[in-house]
DNA sequence: CGTACGTTTGATCTTTCTCAATAATGGTGG
DNA sequence: CCACCATTATTGAGAAAGATCAAACGTACG
């Protein structure tokens, strides 16, 4: 079952979690320009400032949005797995506002950024689907605001894992929720607005608790309605359920 | 000055900040059908888990919106000031999120959500400031992901009201970074996570610190620079410099 | 003029951070 | 396969930012 597989396909897999594509709209997605890249865990795909010219979609592996604080702390706004097109975020404006790193080694598809447009202006079903993608990005970040501004560190970092969990899930990236989880503790960190040695403490803790098991870079969740529950974490905000129209 | 002012105009004007439109583009947008409504401080226009159907533009006065923790802690995640659409953000989303509130008495235009949709089809100009409009809030999400999750108590407090400082002084709405701040402390603390009295006393040390004056809910800074500085301020996030193409 | 709401202040407590050291782990070259 | 190095994870002790609790003070408005 693992034959070969278009870079593209994830994309519209993704896309679908959300928003009814005709074969037609698929098969013109999957007829987009790319440039396949293999890229190195800690490389760029995108900094501050940059001006934007294509959009990468995550084909395989694993990468983070982040911003750094006039102090050089850094906050990690998003993950992105296989599936999600980096730079949707980025579709109308010039100046990238932020950065973007892979966090483990992958390939991205790179797609030019008018061919996105043109294909848009075709096809309002796709313009529509990604739009509602952007739409869900934006309430994950919102949702992400609420973590790192109202919960303490232990719900903070479970909700972190939970939110994993039912994307790569839904993704079909992770079953029985178990995956591979490809973050230091550093980053993690970084993502809940924490310190590494905190994170480090509170890991231990939810372990100790029986809310999680933690092998290598695996982790898994021996009773996920506990784990919903210490996180916090109702997956509303995720938009997964059939949305109907508009 | 102060003659007849279309209610919808302030839109226009907001979304003419990152965008060119026609004058055939203006006016249909001056041509969306609306109703009018006055709504007292406090009143919502939108709760959690609603299906939203109208979009409503805020014509006078200040709306935000928020979520709450399980515990009952809320988030404030976004403030919004005349000219703004409450509801971009809901625009291909059958269920809200999040919940939206008053913060002052204000205007409110509610503008069918089909009527949008329509006219986004018809007039891509429109549907591209649309867009990148909804793409300058999921920035300023990131950067609202920042304050709270890695700058401490007085650069975060600095920092939101810097924001609000330069997006007033944009829409015409505030001058020489002084400007009526229509915000509780509690309301405050919920936008910066943190507490009521932590915000007071914040507060209080900005103003001895000469970076800021307080009277009744006016507030304005001595020294814009520095006080940009304490905030760890640079307005790059908001994507205000003008914007060439796509 | 009294009530409700918002602000201010003090005292104390907790969570999380900081600093520092030690232990694993993974990858590399030999 | 082994020794070595660089990262990452773990642990402890003490410090600090911010939270909590409680009370007093203002102010606006009916």
């Amino acid at each position: 079952m693992d034959e070969f597989r278009h870079p593209l396909e994830l994309l519209v897999r993704n896309l679908q979690l959300r928003s009814r594509l005709s074969a037609e709209d698929r098969e013109a997605i999957l007829g987009l320009p790319y440039t396949l890249r293999t890229l190195e865990a800690g490389s760029y795909t995108m900094r501050e400032a940059d001006a934007p010219e294509v959009c990468a979609v995550m084909v395989s592996g694993f990468a983070f949005r982040h911003k750094m604080a006039g102090d050089g702390a850094r906050q990690i706004v998003a993950l992105h797995i296989p599936g999600d097109a980096l730079d949707f975020q980025n579709l109308c404006l010039d100046i990238s506002d932020h950065s973007m790193q892979m966090l483990t080694r992958g390939e991205v598809a790179l797609i030019p950024r008018n061919e996105i447009n043109k294909l848009s202006a075709l096809r309002p079903a796709v313009a529509r689907a990604i739009l509602t993608k952007i739409l869900v990005e934006a309430s994950i970040f919102r949702e992400w605001v609420l973590n790192v501004g109202r919960r303490d560190a232990k719900t903070r970092v479970a909700h972190l894992l939970c939110e994993l969990a039912v994307r790569l899930e839904a993704e079909g990236l992770a079953d029985e929720y178990s995956y591979q989880l490809p973050m230091t503790q550093e980053q993690l960190a970084d993502a809940v607005g924490l310190t590494p040695v905190h994170v480090n403490r509170t890991l231990k803790v939810l372990e100790r608790d029986g809310f999680l098991t933690r092998t290598k870079r695996s982790i898994s969740f021996p009773n996920w309605q506990q784990m919903r529950n210490v996180g916090d974490f109702n997956q509303r905000y995720l938009h997964l359920e059939p949305q109907v129209s508009g």
